[in-house]
This record gives structure tokens, C-alpha cells and sequence, in this order.
DNA sequence: TAACATTCCGCGC
DNA sequence: GCGCGGAATGTTA
């Protein structure tokens, strides 16, 4: 089940399963579907009801505020890894930072901060599942596959400063 | 096996 | 201090 969200900064597109959001694009940007699970049906009201929760959070994190209530997110498109990675990014709180390494430490894998680079590109629920708080080393800005701007605005509207400069001006 | 949204160390400027 | 090159690293398709 394929839908779109208008907001100020363009209209996303999102895709339901029958267990929860699965799939959230940027606009212009747009990714095919993961897999033929994320097509699976849901019933008509659940997703009626999921969307509206997706709008409302999404509005929320796009203008720095907190997001709110979520969907359920169907993130079974994943590895366990990717899972695991996604659950912590999850955790990290609205304007706060974590790198990539720091994240492998916290799954009890040093060294694994390139793999956990490669989880945050497979995420596919962007915003919702932070994925842009999570930096280089360095307090630099490490990748997006979305986009280097969109990390940057994320990051803005969120009040984060990386080595004292706004993320924008980078 | 090759490709990564990394990180660390050593160099030269 | 900053930038660059190279090596080690875990996970994935």
C-alpha cells in the first residue's frame, strides 16, 4: 500500500505492509519497493489509521519537535543486524548525536563502524528511524543516502551544532 | 568476493 | 592543525 505526505519541504512517499510502516521516502527520490513483503496488504482502516500517525510525526520531526506517537514499523525487511543498529538509533534522544562508531560499541562490536555505516544506508524508514543523528568520528557529517542536505536540514531543525557551526553551513 | 554513510595511524605541509 | 594515503574492520548481496 503505497501513499504520499505533503509537507513544507515536499511530498514524501511511504509504504504500508500488513504490520505497520515499512518503507518512507524523500521526495524526489523515491527507492522501489524492499521486497515483495512490504507489499503485502493490510486492512483498510489499519493503515488509514497508521498514515495519519506517520503524517503527524513526520510534520513534527521536519519542524524540530518531537514526533509523537509512531506506527507500528514493520522493520522485517532487515538483517538482524540492520535491526539491531536501527533499534538504537531509535533510542537516541532529539537533538543528541552518536557516531558510528560509538553505536558498534554499544552492540558490543568495536570495529564494526563501517558495517554499521552500511545499516544506517539500508534504513528504510528515514527521520522516523534517526538515522541522521549518527556521525563520523569527528563530529563530521559522515554520509546520507539520501542526501548530504537532507542530513544537514535534519540536523538544523533540530538545534544540533557540529563543532560549533550549524550543520547548513557546512 | 567486492563493496561500503568508518576509523586509526603516520606522514608532509 | 589539516589533509591525504593505506590498512584493518564487520556485514551484505
Amino acid at each position: 500500500m503505497k501513499l504520499t505526505i505533503a509537507t513544507d519541504a515536499g511530498k514524501f512517499t511511504t509504504h504500508y505492509s500488513q504490520r505497520g510502516l515499512a518503507q518512507l521516502d524523500f521526495p524526489e527520490d523515491e527507492r522501489p519497493c524492499y521486497g515483495e513483503k512490504a507489499n503485502a496488504e493490510a486492512t483498510r482502516s489499519d493503515v488509514k489509521r497508521w498514515h495519519e500517525l506517520t503524517a503527524a510525526a513526520l510534520k513534527n520531526a521536519l519542524a524540530g519537535k518531537e514526533p509523537g506517537t509512531l506506527p507500528p514499523l514493520d522493520l522485517s525487511i532487515g538483517t538482524d543486524f540492520q535491526r539491531e543498529v536501527w533499534g538504537v538509533m531509535q533510542r537516541i534522544a532529539m537533538g543528541r548525536t552518536m557516531s558510528y562508531g560509538e553505536i558498534a560499541a554499544a552492540l558490543r562490536k568495536p570495529g564494526a563502524s563501517r558495517a554499521v555505516g552500511a545499516a544506517c544506508g539500508a534504513n528504510p524508514i528515514p527521520v522516523l528511524v534517526p538515522c541522521h543523528r549518527v556521525l563520523a568520528a569527528n563530529s563530521k557529517l559522515g554520509g546520507f543516502s539520501g542526501g548530504l542536505n537532507w542530513k544537514r536540514k535534519l540536523l538544523a531543525r533540530e538545534g544540533i551544532y557540529l563543532n560549533g557551526i550549524q550543520p547548513t553551513l557546512l
